[in-house]
RNA sequence: GCCCUCGUAGCUCAGGGGAUAGAGCGACUGCCUCCGGAGCAGUAGGCCGCAGGUUCGAAUCCUGUCGAGGGCACCA
């Protein structure tokens, strides 16, 4: 990228200025191009000068003026203008052709613009939303299911091998309560009077459940015992709640490659096996009737049970770890693991019980997003899965349409709690950004749409002077475009989905003012087409990055 | 008590060592004989929670402090 090669540049530039004694010898320290804050500050600048001149024991500008001047004896191609501003900063201005250049990178890569090769690229598997098959999403699983998404779509355009994976939490004390539920209500519906169990599930979907299975078997399961009655309760109920929540997801334009079943690994012997290795490995110990890990060994607060006293069954913990190793076997390099707030403790216990395993946690990544507080009208709503007061996320999809709520909950960083007022859901939605951004993409389509209309066809790039575009307005546009490969890299790099909005958004508006200020179609025949196929170009930005964001881009609104 | 995240414009939030701190919404002023006004141009609005420190330079890093949310289970 045009980056590192400026970045290699200068520094060439400094070791020549060393070896001719304009700078004194000094080892010089790493150091990266940034963009400025202003235009008028170039394209690219370095602070290198200003980092050095300590060492150098000189004025900063003197350091930077020695660089430009040793910069001035190997002049390249692209680079239009040098010069040294403020206390030291020295700013590099592109050429124009290398400018105008974008449109043809831009069109040839198509759908591919602003993706990239991975310097190492990284097998790596995201998991996220795994919600409990105990009920329909609600709003906090709709944050990471379009965080988990887009993040996947990151690394895969930064050259990645990516896989999306949903744990289905169907195994333990949560699926039992649930299974317990909904025979309740099957119970109930037969005409018996039944109490829901002591921390079940209230919810009126549980109701709608026992409806459908009690329409499929009839009163087969009304004289079975207790425990037979519940077993099938929850397969038959986790099975529904599963396929809701999948066509939930579907329908947010999320697509997970593996479902994978916690129950599966204490069937498949694998939860054995994994506490019977820490066993050989010498880091369990009995206490108080139960089966514990020196997690404390491994930087951990306290050690952790792993199988429980009360029913000699493995804890959570045991399976996560068995889930670990099966992750492993499979050959991902990277594991990032996006949950909730809530589990920032579970974060470090398990960084130390793979430790223990003997692994090496640097190859896992927990992201901590935070909550997504709902209110109405300024009051506070809870989202109790039990209770049944939630709102589910289908519902807000319903309400306010897929795009709208992928782009709200991609606005914003996952550091950041979200408040969600559900009565004025609808008026933001009316008021999303993401319709500005849309809004550019299928004024686009109207552009060229207008252009044939006028009898313009669209002359093939070789036959295009791009040379023409040289409106302030036109370069600023080409500017924002040549960034998405870099906003893409940065984004997949440090995990911030967010970033992605925020550039649709600035793009979106150089085009709105290049529209304002430039015409397309004219008389002017060598001019539109240049201008077709720069608007072409924004279009391929727009789509890309909207598509990155998993919203849709509409040729007409 | 200990741990994590966050305090930036009226509201919702970007920016996370560099030059004059930004966007959307809200308020106010203008702009359609001409490719889509879901748009554009502009005005007002900030001691970047507070106090110290590190640095040539701090909204950004460190310490403390106050406030908000979350965690500290043989639950997932």
């Amino acid at each position: 990228m045009i980056q590192t090669q400026l970045a290699s540049l200068v520094r060439s530039a400094m070791e020549r200025a060393q070896s001719s004694g304009d700078l004194p010898a000094f080892p010089i320290p790493p150091f990266q191009m940034e963009r400025p804050a202003r235009k008028e500050h170039g394209d690219w600048s370095t602070s290198i000068a200003l980092e050095v001149a300590k060492q150098a024991k000189m004025k900063p500008r003197d350091v930077a003026d020695a660089i430009v001047k040793a910069l001035g004896a190997d002049p390249a191609e692209h680079i239009a203008g040098v010069e040294v501003a403020g206390p030291g900063f020295i700013n590099i201005r592109l050429s124009h052709h290398w400018l105008t250049g974008l449109v043809r990178d831009v069109e040839q890569a198509g759908e591919a613009w602003g993706r990239s090769s991975a310097t190492a690229p990284e097998k790596i598997q995201v998991e996220f939303v795994s919600a409990n098959p105990t009920g329909p999403m609600h709003l906090g699983h709709g944050r990471w299911a379009a965080v988990g998404d887009t993040l996947a779509r990151l690394l895969e355009a930064s050259g990645n091998t990516v896989e999306r994976e949903f744990y289905v939490n169907d195994f333990g004390v949560q699926m039992l309560k649930f299974g317990q539920s909904v025979a309740a209500r099957y119970l109930e519906l037969l005409g018996q009077k039944v109490e829901i169990p002591e921390g079940g599930y209230q919810g009126r979907y549980v109701i709608d459940i026992a409806k459908e299975i009690l329409l499929e078997v009839g009163d087969k399961y009304r004289n079975v015992p207790d425990d037979e009655r519940v077993a099938f309760m929850r397969v038959e109920g986790q099975r529904r709640m599963l396929l809701n929540q999948r066509l939930t997801l579907q329908r947010f334009g999320v697509e997970f490659d593996v479902w994978f079943s916690e129950r599966s690994l204490h069937d498949e012997g694998a939860v054995e096996r994994v506490v019977e290795l820490l066993k050989q490995l010498g880091h369990l110990y009995e206490k108080d009737g139960a089966l514990w890990l020196r997690t404390t060994d491994f930087g951990d607060d306290k050690d952790r049970v792993i199988v429980r006293s009360t029913d000699r069954m493995a804890a959570y913990l045991a399976a996560d770890l068995a889930y670990f190793m099966d992750k492993l076997r499979r050959g991902f390099e990277r594991l990032i693991y996006l949950v909730g707030a809530d589990h920032h403790g579970w974060k470090r216990e398990m960084q130390a019980a793979i430790r223990a395993l003997g692994e090496d946690p640097e190859h896992c990544e927990f992201l901590i997003g935070q909550f997504v507080h709902l209110t109405r009208g300024g009051e506070s709503v809870k989202m109790s899965k039990r209770t049944g007061e939630a709102v589910t996320f289908d519902e807000l999809l319903d309400e306010v349409g897929v795009d709208a709520a992928r782009y709200h909950f991609l606005r914003v960083s996952m550091d950041q709690s979200l408040n969600f007022d559900l009565e004025e859901v609808v008026r933001q939605s009316q008021e999303n950004p993401v319709y500005y951004v849309q809004y550019a993409h299928a004024r686009i389509s109207s552009i060229v749409k207008h252009a044939r209309e006028q009898g313009v066809t669209i002359a093939p790039l070789e036959n295009v002077a791009l040379e023409e575009l040289q409106h302030e307005s036109e370069l600023d546009l080409l500017r924002k475009l040549g960034e998405l490969p870099e906003a893409v890299e940065v984004g997949a790099r440090r995990r911030e989905p967010h970033r992605m909005t925020r550039y649709a958004e600035e793009l979106a508006s150089l085009f709105h003012s290049f529209y304002r200020d430039c015409r397309v179609v004219t008389d002017d025949e060598a001019l539109t087409q240049a201008r077709l196929h720069l608007v072409t170009a924004a279009q391929i930005g727009l789509r890309n990055t909207l598509g990155l964001l998993g919203v849709s881009a509409p040729e007409s609104m």
